[in-house]
DNA sequence: AAATATTTGTCCGTATGTATC
DNA sequence: TGATACATACGGACAAATATT
């Protein structure tokens, strides 16, 4: 019986704080689902429907007669339940994400800046230069794109951010509904004009390309305060 | 075996088909998993890993002797697997998801700022009142924080971000990694100068405020551009 | 109000495929 | 190659919670 949650969240929390005990770290082998089922008195099933919850979630990993490894930090699962949330009549969330994305991008522009290296920048420029001949191949732009912005933003080392962004990537490959193919001239240029900012290490110059790049039809601008504060 | 992915993998597609085919909406039921189990072939058993794992993405929640239910919206499930990966050696994590809040917060505080509603304005005011007289009661000060700037966004009506802001602000109920105690009269007085500054309708006014309620030791201020741009 | 049916919750036992040594 | 350990998957059974009549 349900005495105070069910049995199975039970476990959940009771082999996390087994992970904390035994100081487990990425790579290692949690205990055997029957150990653990004996462990904590209840069945191997219980046990299971908890391995299974940590599964979707990429926490660990269960491989048939190896054991369930634990995994590095990582949201990308956040697609999963994103996918299921996308049923007719609330595809707004779609759009909720590209939301949140932007202000994330614009938000950590500043601290990018300061943070990309010669290499950050080399690779940028590389992926631009492959943008441009990108037309043919289906599903390769966005790719490529995907590949450009979580570039601008993996020096700051933040593995939330990089996860969520991650995450919010997924959701628009899949679902395109940015459908850039249209004015796909257009994205170069944009993405042009970031990667020259930054080659010639021009601040002000960055903000005003990746302002630019977000200010498509499809985005709203988000408007800046400068010219209202001070 | 494993044809081509586990299996209960491959019912919770399944289960997300039928959800689209049947445009089952939030509060609907899910099949009983005795139907479900017979409609894909497989046992009961593997049905019933599936619904747990939607289960603890907030997708679902099953109540014994009802059924299944389709929920809406959410992300707060996020927090369960934050909580996981909060291990000895992650805990950057936590501070790597503030740092998040904060970005977000900033980035989005113009848009709050004109989407705030008398009635809004008039909660935050009791919030901060309340937060006068909170110094006793253990744990009651988060609460009302956690009020505070949750109402601040809600107006934006994204799912997303309140969903991403709840969760966030669930890690720091539970780990109180701000310890704001020994300076709850200072969080005092930054609530109360947003409050005042929303009040007066002056943006200016809110937009120092909110900057000023994130430039605490334990947070770095994000700085800003608008002394360069222009 | 009470009996009954439905549905999830939990357990047990067994067989099989697979990775590791 | 074989043996072992492990996850995978199945089926049956009963309990507990809820809904229905």
């Amino acid at each position: 019986m349900a005495a105070d949650q069910k049995l199975y969240v039970q476990v959940l929390r009771q082999i996390h704080q087994l992970i904390l005990d035994r100081g487990l770290k990425p790579g290692d082998l949690l205990p055997p689902e029957q150990v653990l089922a004996a462990e904590f008195g209840v069945s191997r099933n219980v046990v299971r429907e908890a391995i299974k919850s940590m599964e979707v979630m990429g926490i660990v990993r269960a491989v048939a007669g190896r054991g369930t490894e634990l995994l590095p930090f990582s949201m990308e699962y956040i697609l999963q339940s994103m996918l299921f949330f996308q049923v007719p009549g609330n595809e707004s969330a779609v759009r909720q994400m590209f939301d949140v994305r932007r202000h994330l991008e614009l938000s950590y522009m500043r601290d990018a800046f300061y943070a990309l290296e010669k290499e950050d920048i080399q690779h940028l420029r590389e992926v631009v230069d492959r943008i441009r001949v990108s037309y043919e191949q289906e599903g390769l732009f966005s790719e490529l794109d995907r590949d450009f912005h979580l570039t601008l933003f993996r020096p700051l080392k933040n593995a939330v951010l990089d996860s969520l962004m991650n995450a919010i990537w997924e959701v628009d490959v899949r679902f395109q509904l940015e459908e850039k193919r249209p004015h796909l001239g257009d994205s170069v240029a944009k993405h042009e004009a970031v990667v020259q900012a930054l080659e010639a290490h021009d601040f002000i110059g960055f903000v005003k390309a990746m302002e630019y790049h977000f200010s498509s039809g499809k985005y709203r601008n988000p408007g800046s305060y400068e010219e209202e504060v001070q």
